[in-house]
DNA sequence: ATTCTTCTTGAACATTGTTCATTTTCGAGC
DNA sequence: GCTCGAAAATGAACAATGTTCAAGAAGAAT
C-alpha cells in the first residue's frame, strides 16, 4: 500500500483546525486556568463550531488530555536536555530545570497533575507513562553516583526525589501558598537536593566548583 | 450584653443543618472525588432545598472551602499530635502521620490543594494560614537539631521539607500516577527523611534504636 | 455530472450553578 | 394566644456550559 501520505485537502484542513484549537485551548489554560476554558470559547476562536470540536476530540475532556499530553512531551523534551557530563551536575540540572519550565508554564502544569476525568474514567495511560519517564530521568545520574546500589532502589529513589522535588516547586509556585518566595525556590532546590545527595553519601558540588 | 448564647429554635436548626450540609458534601468529596460534588445532590441529601444551600454559605465553593477549612484542622489536630521527645522521631512521626492522614482522607486533601476558585477570586486567607502553619510545624524540631542555624532559614527548610514530603505522598498516592507503590511509600518516607537529615548532619535515627 | 462518503453546523438538549419573588416559619410585643 | 414583622426556606426560573444529532455542505470517487 502507498504510504507516501498524499493528504487529501480534506485532511490539510482538519488537521489544520485542530492544532489551531489546541493553541486555542493552550493559550486559554495557559493564561486564564484550566477552569476557564469552555468549548464555545475555543470554538469561536477557532472559527468553527462546537461540533466540530467534538468531532475532533471526542469528548472536552480529550482537547483537555491532548493539551496535557503534548505539556509532558515538551517538559521530557527540556529535560532531556540537561547536559549529562557530571551526574550531580545533571542531578542539579533537572531540578532546576524542571523549576524554570514549571515558572513558565505554572497553569499547563497544573492542569496535567489536576485534571480529573469525568465519572471515573481512567487517566489514559500513555500520559502516565510518559509522566513516569520524566520522573525517571533522575535514574542514570543516580547510578552513575551509586554503582553498587540495586537497580530497583535506584528507580524508587529516582521516583522520590524527582517528586519531592515536584512537591517543593508546584507548592512553592503556587502564589495562594506562598509557601516559599519564589525567587528564594532556585536556590531552596539546591540546598535541597544538595542535602539529601549529601545524605546518601555522595561529594555535594562545593567540592568541585568550576 | 448577654452573650450566654440562649440558642433560639430557629438557629438550632440552622445550625444542625449547617452541619448536616457539610458531612454530606463532605461525603461526597471524600468517597466519589470533588468534581462529583453537586449542590442538587447535597440539597436533596440533606432534605433541603438548593437555595438553603445558597443561603448557609453564599455560593457552592464556600460550601467547599469550609470543608477544605476543616479538613486541615483535623490534619493540624493529627499532626499535633505527633509526641515532641525526641526531634529526629518527632519528624518521622510528622511525615508518617501525614501520609497516614493522606491515605484515609485521599480526596479530601485534593480538594484542599487542587480546588481553584471561580474567576479569579482569592482563596481565603485563613485557610493559606493554616495550611503554611500545618507546614510549620517541622520547625520546632529542626531549631532543636541545628541550634546554631539562623531562624528565618529553617522556617524555610521547615516548609520546603514538608513541601517534599507532600510531594512524594501526593504522587505516591495517586492511583493513576503509581509513582510508588503503596506498602513501599511509609518506608520511601522514612528513607528520604533519614538521608535529608543525614545531608543536615544530623544523626540518623539508627544510631538510637530503641 | 452524479453519487457517495465524510465532515460541519448549530439548534436543541442535559446538567448544573445561581437568583429571587413568594411563601413559610419563628419570635417579639401586646 | 394573637398579630405582625423579620428572617429563612422554597423551588421555579434563569444562566452557563457540556453534549448530541438531524440536516446540510463539502470533498472524493466514479
Amino acid at each position: 500500500m502507498n504510504n507516501v501520505q498524499e493528504e487529501s485537502l480534506r485532511d490539510q484542513k482538519k488537521n489544520r483546525r485542530r492544532l489551531q484549537i489546541l493553541e486555542i485551548a493552550r493559550g486559554i489554560i495557559a493564561t486564564k486556568g484550566l477552569r476557564s476554558l469552555k468549548v464555545r470559547d475555543v470554538a469561536e476562536a477557532a472559527g468553527c463550531s462546537v461540533g466540530s470540536v467534538y468531532n475532533e476530540f471526542g469528548d472536552f475532556d480529550g482537547v483537555i488530555l491532548t493539551v496535557n499530553r503534548e505539556t509532558v512531551q515538551a517538559l521530557t523534551a527540556r529535560l532531556r536536555g540537561v547536559p549529562a557530563e557530571d551526574p550531580v551536575r545533571q542531578l542539579y540540572g533537572l531540578a532546576e530545570t524542571y523549576l524554570e519550565f514549571f515558572a513558565e508554564h505554572a497553569n499547563l502544569l497544573r492542569s496535567l497533575f489536576e485534571h480529573r476525568m469525568e465519572d471515573d474514567r481512567p487517566y489514559p495511560d500513555d500520559i502516565l507513562q510518559m509522566v513516569m519517564d520524566a520522573f525517571a530521568l533522575m535514574h542514570p545520574p543516580l547510578v552513575r553516583l551509586l554503582p553498587d546500589a540495586d537497580d530497583v532502589k535506584i528507580a524508587l529513589l529516582s521516583r522520590t526525589l524527582f517528586s519531592a522535588v515536584h512537591g517543593i516547586i508546584s507548592l512553592g509556585l503556587e502564589e495562594r501558598m506562598v509557601a516559599v518566595p519564589p525567587q528564594m525556590l532556585r536556590q531552596q532546590i539546591e540546598q535541597f537536593v544538595d542535602a539529601h545527595l549529601a545524605g546518601l553519601g555522595i561529594l555535594p558540588v562545593g567540592a568541585r566548583k568550576s
